[in-house]
DNA sequence: GATTATTTGGACTCTTTTATCTTAATATAG
DNA sequence: CTATATTAAGATAAAAGAGTCCAAATAATC
């Protein structure tokens, strides 16, 4: 798999949290139920991403989280690099410790490429981005639900 | 990860293989020593390789492994088949089950198209191609060697 | 102050992947 | 036929990833 599965929660998760009106927090458990994703493993997950100052988190009752600066300014990478690292984009196809251009194996130039345009497209994707195009094509971030569902209190 | 380990060990073994002189049987043995990879954990993976009819293997002294067609018919696809599966090019970005056209996640146009990189790359990509790459530039198979330690016996 | 809603953090379990070990089957050579 | 070199197959073990559970901390409300 490209990114592990706390990535994509990840991911989900933050769209989520990009759909919300801003500044407001939102209950894990929330997210957990409209996700369908495991409330405690959605709640580590989170933290890390709060740990790393993408998302703020707040206790209590009214507690919960959101994001920590606007939507437009957080790209997919940044919250790629928070949870898996940067191995995708360093380490690579044939898993050479070291690897780099100095000691290239022989699928160096071919997999430099491939891996360029993963990087370009997380790169270049905003939540903010996203969400607007789900909300205008009413996508689904869950197995049955279209984006709408998310917006339901 | 894109590949898993198992599947890196496949192609490297493939490529191995792949500059050998056709037809000659090469014992797991030897590829695991010159590759720097577990030889009862090689012998898995080449297994099912053999399965897959990629590799052909032949018991006894003077037995071992090679390819079963010529290497410039080998795509780097088709070892990520056998191993992996077709995971990585259906599964994918927000890995939600039942992907598709039909079905899409806000992430789904962009993904595609890398996606389509990913699988244009394994898919135009020849073990004799790398194979004489890698001889030309001599470049690595294993943390540290060059391609030619490939080749001493 | 007590109760309740929430996040935090740690321990634990389950599953999959990765790796090792042991025995059997097969082929060759003497 | 025996010894040896090899792959095949299955059992087991270790490590990593995914998921669950529980107690503690914090904040709001009554
Ligand atoms: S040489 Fe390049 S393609 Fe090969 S493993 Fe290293 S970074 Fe990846
Ligand atoms: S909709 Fe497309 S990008 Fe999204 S998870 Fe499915 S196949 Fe992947």
């Amino acid at each position: 798999m490209l990114l592990s599965k706390s990535c994509v929660y990840g991911l989900r998760a933050s769209l989520y949290l990009a759909s919300k009106k801003e500044g407001e927090f939102i209950p894990i458990k929330r997210m957990s139920d409209k996700l369908e994703i495991s409330f405690h493993f959605l709640t580590k997950i989170l933290q890390q991403l709060t740990a790393e100052g993408i998302l703020e988190s707040f206790k209590g009752p009214n507690g919960g989280i959101r994001l920590n600066r606007p939507g437009n300014t957080v790209q997919l990478m940044d919250i790629v690099l928070a949870i898996d690292g940067e191995q995708l984009l360093t380490e690579c196809a044939l898993g050479l410790p070291g690897c780099g251009i100095k000691n290239p194996c022989p699928l160096h130039e071919k997999w430099a490429e491939t891996r360029d345009a993963i990087r370009g497209m997380l790169e270049n994707t905003t939540l903010t981005e996203l969400v607007e195009k789900g909300r205008a094509e009413n996508l689904r971030l869950t197995t049955d639900g279209g984006f709408d569902i998310l917006f339901q209190e």
